[in-house]
DNA sequence: TTTAATTTTTAGACATGTCTAAATTATAAT
DNA sequence: ATTATAATTTAGACATGTCTAAAAATTAAA
């Protein structure tokens, strides 16, 4: 069993090596934990003691597969809770981290797993990340930011990259949700800004703006 | 802003006042909390400085209108989560108690106000026990022990007593639910036994049950 | 490759919530 | 009213998770 604490250190080891092989420093965990380097030294050796980790000192740390096992589940929760509360009790995407940051601990696999029943097996969550299945596989989807698309082609939006309030609330205000077609009309070399066509509406946005928002742009996939 | 552990304290002295006018003993706190009664001293007096409840050495605790409101939410909160579970998830009466306990702690005012209407503003918990408004009022009704009925007389199942999962399934065992009427056959002065009738089914219970099941006798009420 | 800068770890401190054992106060019994 | 018993509090300890400041190891720079 795990602690509250230990929870969200492993949460946060978890996605940092998503985006890289290499060992997990130190300083990286305190920054995403906001908390201090000697703070995570600590945290560190207990969790290397409960195996979720590898740890050599000096080294930055690795997570096991059991170690990934059990973030996955945690994220797993955070993201079904975050489509029942947009599903079921009508938040918007912009307020439902903060309530799935603390209902992801909640210890009860009954729980979870009826949860997922009664959402109807959700695949992703509101911000378009997806859910882990029960074993901790998780399904990603090609998916390009907005920035890399040519004039005049076209895309899905499935996901976001910040899912900070403002950027998402921002986007509501564009008029800018998941499923949401968008089609490149104009590109300036300028300053990377964008002109496109969403709801029949041409609208302009920033390249911070496209560098955030990712789009697939093979609607159908073929079955083998 | 509350503790988990100040918030299971507290609500544990909001249970033991509602039984009684009385300051509530450090002992009592402790056997409720199943700890030790030096412990329950020092959260006392922190709860006493939050002014939640007023603490005089050696004179038990009483606790105070703000920190019946802050209890009340709390048990407002589990017994929500608890008609959630049993209505949309599919757990039954004797299986909600543990995840509510954890569940009653999160913290959002908006989430608990829509879960609120999800449900469809409910009256009362799977065990028919009254959820407080969102002011801390609860809407006690009239209910008696169905030890006390007399033979021929019957009333509808509306609360247990003694919730724990053993007796519950005792009860489910016994088609016993709420909402079910039951009508006393025959009362054995010998043990305090009965025979009911329920479900157009004559069966027998001990006084022990007895003593453990709420009964509303006067099913109609006048309004004024 | 030796020094300088950065990262990481250690040592010691502190807050929270718990405990045991001893001291104190209240209550009950004679 | 005095003593015995029970309840309560205090004092000191410990575990968890955090911090600061200093020491050690690694990495980068000259």
């Amino acid at each position: 069993m795990f602690t509250l604490s230990e929870e969200n250190y492993l949460k946060a080891i978890y996605h940092l090596a998503l985006n890289s092989d290499k060992g997990i420093s130190t300083n990286a965990i305190a920054e995403k934990m906001e908390t201090k380097a000697s703070s995570v030294t600590d945290m560190v050796k207990k969790l290397s003691e409960k195996e979720v980790i590898i740890y050599k000192k000096y080294q930055g740390v690795k997570i096991t597969n059991f170690g990934q096992k059990i973030a996955a589940n945690i994220v797993r929760k955070h993201r079904l809770w975050e489509v029942f509360l947009v599903d079921k009790l009508n938040f918007s995407w912009d307020e439902v981290h903060d309530v799935a940051e603390q209902l992801e601990h909640i210890k009860s696999v009954k729980l979870i797993n009826q949860l997922d029943v009664f959402l109807g097996f959700p695949t992703h969550d509101p911000h378009g990340d997806p859910i882990p299945d029960k074993e901790g596989n998780l399904n990603t989807i090609e998916k390009s930011l907005l920035a890399t698309l040519q004039k005049n082609e076209s895309g899905i939006c499935v996901g976001v990259d910040d899912s900070s309030s403002e950027f998402l609330q921002f986007l509501d205000k564009k008029g800018i949700n998941l499923g949401k077609k968008i089609t490149v009309l104009e590109k300036e070399d300028f300053d990377g800004s964008l002109s496109i066509l969403i709801d029949d509406k041409k609208i302009n946005i920033s390249n911070k703006i496209a560098n955030n928002l990712f789009i697939k742009t093979q609607i159908e996939h073929h079955k083998k």
